[in-house]
DNA sequence: TTGTACGCGTTATCAC
DNA sequence: GTGATAACGCGTACAA
């Protein structure tokens, strides 16, 4: 472990003629000695230039206070300011995180999983997409999921059907003539499908003429360049002259969006109005700022570890009562007026 | 730890009729037993459904196969890509990681340290400006700090010098009239220095005239807005006409800098050249994508893990030979042409 | 090739 | 308030 022998309890108890079992106290129950032999054993601590090992402590009391965390990747920056905020946690809770990338890899997240279990981590926060809910639940350890399936696992997701409601709200309350959403062709069971449904529920509802285009891949930023291009020249000849509502879905397309049209009409054109999704950083940063549905990422996290936090406090009682059904906690997104639906 | 009784090697013992000995060699050195008790063993792990115990093992010999990271934040892309990198050395190196965000406060970066090694982390990676490495270096354990301030401890770092003369040499072979540096007044000490020295020393060599400007304090997005717009209408005056060539500290500002020259003169006005630092995704998703110095965050990655495993390695010897002096290692930056300098 | 006995550093239980 | 002793689960000399 460290290069010359570490101090341990017993040399603290030798130094001190108490027992380890008094110097155990010291640190986890200090009222029960007097203030006197605390500052004995304080002192002796600074002598010996005693250092806590926590390894010890967990295999004799079993509380790793690790949390195990699996991601798709941290490019995207809505993962990685999510993990910020997680990791944040720490400073409210006390946990530490142990964290795996998972590259989409499905037979690699596994043995993650095996890995972190291994290093009995008490709790589990998932936000990568390949393992399915219900082989999840199996684990027998506390889960939290994020942003994804989770039909048989608690989880924390952005109100993305409210989400798309606001968004198409926002349009339709600048008398566009044509809503358009563009989003990939996503499972009906991901949470990200509730943004093409409250598009289309508040479209029906509002007897607007709409149209949606689900057949972005977006793998890379080239791709969905060239898929945009091509929407926007469809649109501009299917539409012209009519005012244009798009509610896309995430904020790096309508970044992308956003400079396909400038480059191709010199200047954001007039009639068209772009919504986004995400509140990431792209969205105020790209040459107009783009109005965009938020994701409250801090909130999310807090719940995240709140969530997890209760179930693991759960386990340790003597009579755990586990939960009969996952919970799923449901986060308000924040609508975010920029330029590019109010034009200045 | 588990809600029921673990499965142990005791608990497989008794069910082979082997000894907890020949369990425990089942796992570090197979080839010791006949290939037929490997089968009875592997049979019993399955039976009774036995999950290794990480913590015990580490409690036995010391290996806790931790490495510890520190980092500033995971809002600043580079940072969190770093991280994705050193995240991905698991499948190379197998160790895990322990993360703290430090957020510029030096009493938590303390804290965070003194956490990570009553985990008995075996190496140190330091991302975090905060703590001096001389600080680091009595901490007696393997560290490997990542562009910042590095003497008395090993560290990974972007040759930022070759990477300032690159991008200066870039705008000096477009023939520009004057070329112009913008930065934070960083320490002399930061590797970041580098990038405002290389541009001076080219300069000078070359007999270009030039400028630099150091004032730069970016916190938020807002602020490096307005300084940066003070320094357009600055320039615009100051070398009406000329061509100017444009080499900014990283490719955030770059961004910035683009979007406030589109803005005011309606398109990327001719006069006008910009290099960015780091290759962050901004720089490919600006509205024109912006030339930069690429750092080559892969391989700093790879060699901070793998400059720690080495050192971690060499203390496991028996006669451990600590190295004399701190390596340093520098990476050497990609000159990356786009659109901002190579006009079309 | 396999087994015995002890150590790793802490906490829990029970006694005083 | 304090102490002795036994866990916790695995690794490793040393012996057979």
């Amino acid at each position: 472990m460290g290069q010359k022998k570490n101090v341990t309890f017993n040399d603290i108890a030798k130094y001190t003629n108490f027992s380890k079992t008094t110097i155990s106290r010291y640190f986890n129950n200090p009222d029960s000695l007097t203030l006197e032999n605390q500052e004995i054993i304080a002192k002796a601590l600074v002598d010996l230039d005693y250092k806590e090992n926590k390894v010890a402590r967990i295999l004799a009391n079993g509380n790793t206070e690790f949390i195990g965390i699996i991601l798709p990747n941290l490019f995207n920056n809505y993962y990685s300011e999510m993990l910020d905020r997680i990791l944040s946690t720490y400073e409210q809770f006390g946990y530490k995180f142990l964290i795996f990338i998972g590259n989409e890899n499905e037979d690699h997240e596994r043995s993650y999983i095996d890995e972190l279990l291994a290093y009995k981590i008490e709790g589990l926060i998932i936000l990568s997409h390949t393992i399915p809910s219900k082989e999840l639940a199996g684990l027998q350890i506390p889960i939290v999921t994020i942003e994804r399936e989770d039909t048989y696992v608690c989880s924390v997701n952005t109100d993305n059907y409210m989400g798309g409601c606001q968004a198409t709200c926002l349009l339709a309350s600048h008398n566009c003539d044509i809503l358009i959403h563009i989003n990939s062709s996503c499972d009906k069971k991901s949470p990200t499908y509730g943004r093409v449904q409250g598009f289309i529920d508040i479209c029906q509802e509002k007897h607007l003429p709409h149209e949606v285009y689900l057949k972005m891949t977006g793998d890379t930023y080239e791709t969905a360049q060239k898929q945009l291009s091509e929407i926007v020249d469809n649109l501009d000849q299917k539409y012209a002259g009519m005012k244009k509502g798009i509610f896309i879905s995430n904020d790096t397309q309508a970044n992308i969006l956003l400079n396909i049209l400038i480059k191709k009409h010199k200047c954001f054109p007039e009639d068209y109005l772009i919504v986004g999704f995400d509140n990431s950083l792209i969205s105020r940063e790209a040459i107009i700022p783009i109005s965009t549905v938020g994701q409250q990422i801090d909130k999310i996290a807090y719940e995240a570890v709140s969530l997890l936090v209760e179930q693991m406090n759960e386990r340790k009682k003597r009579r755990p009562v586990p939960l009969k059904e996952p919970v799923h906690k449901v986060i308000t997104p924040i609508l975010i007026r920029r330029e590019t639906t109010e034009k200045e």
